[in-house]
DNA sequence: CGGTGTCTTGAATACCATCAAGTCTTGTGG
DNA sequence: CCACAAGACTTGATGGTATTCAAGACACCG
């Protein structure tokens, strides 16, 4: 992550940050394995692994040459940009993720991805993806499920952002957020502390409002003892209380 | 499951589905041929295409039992309710749409679907489809398409509830259906007049708004010779314009 | 004919955006 | 290591967009 923590958090941080490709193993999809694969059957290992520093972008739609890249370490996020200077963030990416699933088939997407925190990923050439799925029908269905759970997300949000408040929108994104980390392994199960390297720009982008009016809910969230923020990390104090907030029902 | 059809009965089927589905060939999918093999298969032509008044709901998370609905005829919409009674519209559903692709694995969708006319559809067997379409893949590649399409839509529809106004996303709105339409054929080719079954309130559950400012926007629209809206039907005056206010890029 | 659903219009209100100023943190170069 | 600049966050004041509430016009249907 971005250089300088104290001891203590850099500790903190390792202890998740070896959440190299062992660790993808764990997540839905198994496709660092598929990935390696590829990269061995085209003999190109070398190259198919990247990292980008935060803040970067890692792919725009012109420069996808056929690839289908996965997110092995860090976060990011694939976001819209408008003419008017004004985004928004489609998803975030977690480590496992892939980009989308619909650039199997050389669907140029709308958006890009960009680098929250440095990002290690790794790109599949996607005709071998392809090739490799469509022999393996079992394979293929994970393949598909992630893809449809992609895309149940992706309703999810557009029922946040069309029919709840401002609260109910922030409050479900954390406790989404949430949810994926604990699957990833990356929440600390006593203190249920976790790493969150989201600004309050990236919270305003996905939930569709301005990062003063974010700024607003969070601290009325950490008023009310819901949460807590601090040094880049986040802790759900009072998931009951915020999952009323959030109206999840 | 008679595997046998013979010549005659795969013609009877095929006539009959020409004569219903006549249109639905046209359409990206070619699903109703699908549709009318499986029901061979199945030897349930008979039950497999109902009609549902206006109105009504063609089908809840609950009671699909592993079928996949098309759209044969009609208007029909996918909707997600809240507790509190308020209704978000995922996406309108035309005339060779599948309900939703992911059901071919089971999905439940948390939405319901409306018939918004009076709406004739077809449901093909989960399994059975997925047999079809994992054993052509080429078939399946349409299908995954398709799947894209959709897709794509939903992330259009993020963007515009998350970022921008709401006359931006009626015009964008009634652009996109002017869209879908023509690619159907059903929009009038010299005064591209079109049918335009859709009440105020689907229009506001579909883009995040109020019935009452959905109308006040239209009216504007109309005041400033965008568009024409009479009898259930809409008429884009002035493409360029409307494409204006819809910020289209 | 009353009833229901649809649309329109106006007034009051709520929610969130914008603007602005200030604090604190983070990063960078001298 | 410090100084400075840039970015991130907070907070209050003000304004705009969309909601809510309400009343009335109109069409359609049993």
């Amino acid at each position: 992550m971005t250089a300088s923590a104290t001891p203590a958090a850099t500790e903190f941080i390792a202890a998740r940050v070896h959440s190299t490709c062992a660790n993808c193993l764990k997540y839905e999809l198994n496709l660092c394995r598929v990935a390696a694969a590829c990269a061995l059957s085209a003999d190109s290992a070398a190259q198919s692994a990247r990292t980008v520093p935060a803040r970067r972008i890692i792919c725009r739609e012109q420069d996808l040459h056929g690839e289908v890249p996965i997110i092995c370490e860090g976060w990011a996020a694939s976001v819209v940009m408008l003419s008017d200077g004004s985004r928004q963030i489609l998803s975030f990416l977690l480590p496992g993720d892939i980009v989308s699933a619909a650039l199997l088939f050389d669907a140029r997407p709308q958006c890009l991805v960009e680098a929250i925190t440095d990002v290690r990923y790794r790109s599949i050439d996607r005709i071998e993806l392809k090739g490799i799925l469509f022999k393996q029908p079992d394979r293929l269905e994970t393949f598909l499920k992630a893809w449809i759970e992609e895309k149940a997300r992706a309703d999810q949000l557009i029922v946040d952002l069309g029919r709840r408040t401002a609260e109910e929108r922030i409050a479900r994104l954390l406790l989404n957020l949430e949810e994926r980390l604990t699957r990833r392994d990356m929440v600390q199960p006593e203190s249920k502390e976790m790493e969150f390297p989201l600004r309050q720009h990236h919270i305003a982008d996905a939930v569709g409002l301005t990062p003063v009016h974010v700024s607003k809910v969070l601290s009325e969230f950490r008023r009310g003892g819901l949460i807590k923020i601090s040094q880049r990390s986040l802790t759900v104090l009072d998931p009951a209380g915020l999952r009323r907030v959030a109206h999840m029902r």
